[in-house]
DNA sequence: GACTCATTCAAGAGAATACTTGATTGATGC
DNA sequence: GCATCAATCAAGTATTCTCTTGAATGAGTC
């Protein structure tokens, strides 16, 4: 049944241990043990988890010899067994900071130094848009864009681009815009729109700083 | 959509890496590439994984910054992206190896301290089997006992004890064996029936010691 | 351009996980 | 015994993972 390979066998025990740590709310969970033995009704509080899935995910750890847990009357305590799973984690966690870190990095990459520079401002986009020189489009959700949008734009949430090609023009240039600096919809919009050989630019921004300008807003509700 | 919190966003990177370290294949993939840089086919071959799931896991690994690949021509090279990998890999397996430990410890508790202490010797049984004192019963596979087993032994797969009760006398002496001192097989079925009420000790060790010492088998190839 | 080779992608079946709900167990106090 | 409280179990659904198969891509060669 059982191949007799010591190493294999490791493996297999480490993986279901990288498993058993591989869940943000058990993360959380040793988070809350280190800070001391407590019972599972405080545990599922602290950590916001309902009870028996705090209770469920406890189990487990214990299960992998992460945590124990010593029935004191009415109430189970529970504490970290061991100092060297705090050490795992913490060992997974620089890693997970640098992908992090290196995330970010991919997505300015990715995006803002292909889209940036050529952003086009608010105020050129007004000038445009008074000349009916471009057609802009809101790659954001259809209930953000019912509370409130560009004139005349276009919604088309980035989910169905692809869909919805057919109503964009070929030839006049396309400003797409999102809900500001940090959201990459647009980025990505434009990505898509310009590899399938459409002339498009993005807005600077997003829609509230269009709206915090003062500029003509269109739908939601009166502000 | 994502709530900004920083803390549970580690944690959420966290736990991601941990799944990712959480599957034996990943693990030995990792450890091929400890020993260098390989293209993907040789990497499969080595692990014996199938080219699409070697080429599947090695990109889970590249997504979490675990490895790297460059293009080299036709091939593409892999190779560990970051000591630190590893540093976590054995942060795991140190804890792995513990509960391994804890868990044949929990092996010997459950069952030799019930069972070890009465076990039945081979020089003992040979002398109750010639005054057909005892009932023997091999719990190995079929094909194992067809490869060999005790003189006069009834076969009952451990598998199968539950549904051939019948077969074995209540007040007559039952000595279980199998495969050896590591085998648990034998272990169980003497707690299976001790909890029935029949009376069972288990043979010290298992077939392949019995046949060792010289002593007389059935079935099997002339040896 | 056609052809080959190494790798990746895409889709689908099957298994494993996660979380919820409501019932059950175990310890305590009346 | 009965009621209460903490925790666990059990069952069901929804989601995610895994691995296989066969097609598609990218780089090099003829």
């Amino acid at each position: 049944m059982a191949r007799h390979n010591p190493k294999r066998e490791l493996f297999a025990w480490t993986a279901e241990l990288g498993r058993c740590l591989g869940h943000a709310h058990r993360l959380v969970l040793i988070e809350c043990l280190a800070q001391g033995p407590r019972p599972v009704e405080s545990i599922a509080a602290f950590t916001g988890l309902s009870l028996a899935n705090a209770s469920q995910h406890l189990q487990l750890l214990r299960r992998f010899g992460c945590v124990e847990a010593e029935r004191q009357g009415k109430q189970v305590i529970y504490r970290l067994a061991d100092e060297r799973v705090l050490h795992a984690v913490a060992a997974l966690s620089a890693i997970a900071e640098t992908n992090i870190a290196a995330f970010s990095e991919t997505m300015r990459k990715h995006f803002l130094s292909l889209d940036d520079k050529e952003a086009v401002s608010r105020s050129e986009l007004a000038r445009l848009m008074k000349e009916n020189a471009v057609t802009v489009i809101d790659v954001r959700s259809n209930e953000e864009f019912t509370a409130g949008h560009l004139p005349g734009a276009l919604n088309i949430p980035i989910a169905a681009l692809k869909l919805r090609l057919a109503e964009l023009p070929k030839r006049m240039e396309i400003v797409a815009y999102c809900r500001g600096p940090y959201c990459i919809l647009s980025f990505e919009a434009a990505a898509q729109l310009r590899a399938r050989g459409y002339r498009v630019r993005r807005m600077q921004d997003g829609f509230p700083q269009w709206k915090a300008e003062g500029r003509k807003v269109a739908g939601g509700v009166a502000a």
